[in-house]
DNA sequence: CTGTATAGTTAGGCTCCCTATATATAGAGA
DNA sequence: TCTCTATATATAGGGAGCCTAACTATACAG
């Protein structure tokens, strides 16, 4: 629905904040994301994954692998401290460039 | 003050949208969009000339050069009839985004 | 005569997200 | 039985957008 260049930027912010309620794995975060959008947005999942890992590198999320009997293992990632300050700082960076973006476009016809 | 990884793909949407007022030339268009976000929202210079061409090779704007006697030369822009189209596409599509990315986020802590 | 604002150009590079492809398991339908 | 779809993760290679560095050139202020 949405170009691929519109949406750069905003994965990783997506993942944090669906990881502030509780731990999930990849293939849910990438479902929730189009579930919950109405399936307007989404994102290919093999971007998914290396995000994913990228975010651990950087301290923002911790991942952990589980294995049941008869099921594939999942990695189930959960938000650290450090990822929580960064999540509040992204989310209001983001309103700060919406609005920034609507102001220069309101103001246009003037 | 914004990455440039977040401003993808809004750089477009703004100039067509500064030029819907009047034609203007590059350097007023980055000076406007400086200007008009409080300081907060800025693109390169460098970054906005090759877009322009890219935009006026797509038809959407139209340049032409002016010569002033003991002014330096300077090609202003201005708005297609296709370009205005694709304005009011992008701007709907802008909001619909932006409702998608606050709709995923705001129900994160459910 | 030096610095700053104006105005535009060229070259090279980084990052994000994409598609294509591969692997593996489970369940539904023909 | 065979195929398709959903679940779940990973690697490789590439396109697009914006960046910085460096340059040309004019006008004006100090």
């Amino acid at each position: 629905m949405f170009s691929s260049e519109m949406k750069k930027g905003s994965m990783e912010m997506l993942i944090l904040s669906l990881l502030e309620a509780r731990a999930r794995h990849g293939y849910e975060i990438g479902k929730l994301i189009e579930s919950r959008s109405g399936g307007k947005l989404k994102f290919a999942l093999p971007s998914l994954y290396p995000t994913l890992l990228k975010l651990e590198n950087r301290g923002w999320i911790k991942g952990r692998w589980v294995e049941k009997a008869g099921e594939r293992q999942r990695c189930f990632y959960k938000l650290t401290a450090r990822g929580r300050r960064i999540l509040t700082q992204q989310q209001e960076n983001w309103k700060a460039y919406t609005a920034a973006v609507n102001r220069v476009m309101g103001t246009s016809r003037a």
